[in-house]
DNA sequence: CATCGCAATGTCAGTAACTGACATCATCAT
DNA sequence: ATGATGATGTCAGTTACTGACATTGCGATG
């Protein structure tokens, strides 16, 4: 048997979602998450670097797979139906969080300092989305229009996904399809 | 003579850009920079609500600008020329202010706390924009698609401005124009 | 002219996020 | 057996931010 307990990363994510659950997340200490998962405050800080992190703590994983999903795809469309692709696959790894994804969503919208935090983190997708599409030969100034264009998606999509019961890829398309409706010009004035 | 000096906001303004230039963000207390104004650091707490505050004071009348740009727009073109044209009126207000522009920025970009806070405020600016264009009778779905793609014109725009003497409308038009060629098609892969 | 209320600031005490320095001690390689 | 290691604990300190109350020119009101 080992010193300490193990998972303590996931020990502290688990309890600061429970906690900010409950009491919101301005009104819970991290001494109090810390406590709740056996350890002290000092720990807390040496895995995530400040309160909001504890959240985005898979944020690294995330990104590295929709990279991965982007350099898999087939060369056959255009950069964007990469993007669409890396999306949708996704749905192998969220489908069962989908509860735990609603959980941390409306936690999040509900704190302004945790949307900023969402939206750089965002940001940070969107530059390693272009870099992934830089990776199979798409010029620069494109790839980080595509990228901020599937960020869109992406946000959209997930909105969708987190309010409904439906699988991510269905989700994924019919956002996708609206999109080019509209930037092929149905303007849908009054 | 009144009790106490004028302009106090401008004067915790003017110092905290000032100090923030010299020692960095994170080196510079609140304390001081109320001192370096003449003043206590509960009175910066009651005119800006957190630290970095003190540079996006001016952000309202910003988005009240543009929005009224938006709204004072001929009715000719499509709704994204009304945007691209508010952007450009902003030339009256910013032209004399450049230098101050840039240290902002430069100050800004050096810190992601900061760069946090200026996300949020774009996200904000966007639905300024989508409500100005539906004011206009321009479709939910329309305005904010294109408001999103306004503000990205706006950022790149702004990031030249900052960085050459160019006059903001021709870089919101060569800006502008480079876009319209991407999204027609001009895929630019290897 | 007296005074009364107000508005902007000051003062002070307190909470909580975050950091640096050092201590502890099971485990593991040697 | 021993000594290095790595994850944690302990503790003191800084600083952002808040609430409660005190101060005092100024302007209105009588």
């Amino acid at each position: 048997m080992s010193r300490w307990q193990p998972d303590t990363r996931a020990r502290l994510e688990e309890a600061a979602l429970a906690l900010y659950g409950e009491r919101g997340f301005e009104r819970t200490t991290v001494a109090e998450i810390a406590t709740r998962a056996g350890l002290t405050e000092r720990t807390f800080f040496r895995h995530f670097s400040d309160k909001r992190e504890v959240l985005f703590g898979g944020n690294g994983a995330f990104n590295a797979l929709l990279a991965k999903g982007i350099a898999d795809a087939p060369h056959t469309g255009a950069p964007i139906d990469a993007i669409v692709a890396a999306i949708s696959g996704l749905e192998t790894v969220f489908a069962e969080r989908r509860d735990l994804a609603r959980q941390r969503y409306a936690i999040i919208n509900a704190h302004p300092e945790l949307r900023e935090r969402e939206l750089i983190k965002l940001a940070t997708l969107a530059t390693t989305f272009s870099e992934a599409l830089q990776a199979r030969g798409v010029g620069e100034l494109a790839a980080s229009l595509t990228a901020e264009t599937g960020v869109t998606i992406l946000r959209v999509s997930f909105q969708r996904w987190v309010a409904s019961e439906d699988p991510l890829p269905t989700i994924v398309q019919s956002v996708f399809a609206e999109l080019k409706q509209l930037i092929a010009g149905v303007s849908s004035g009054k």
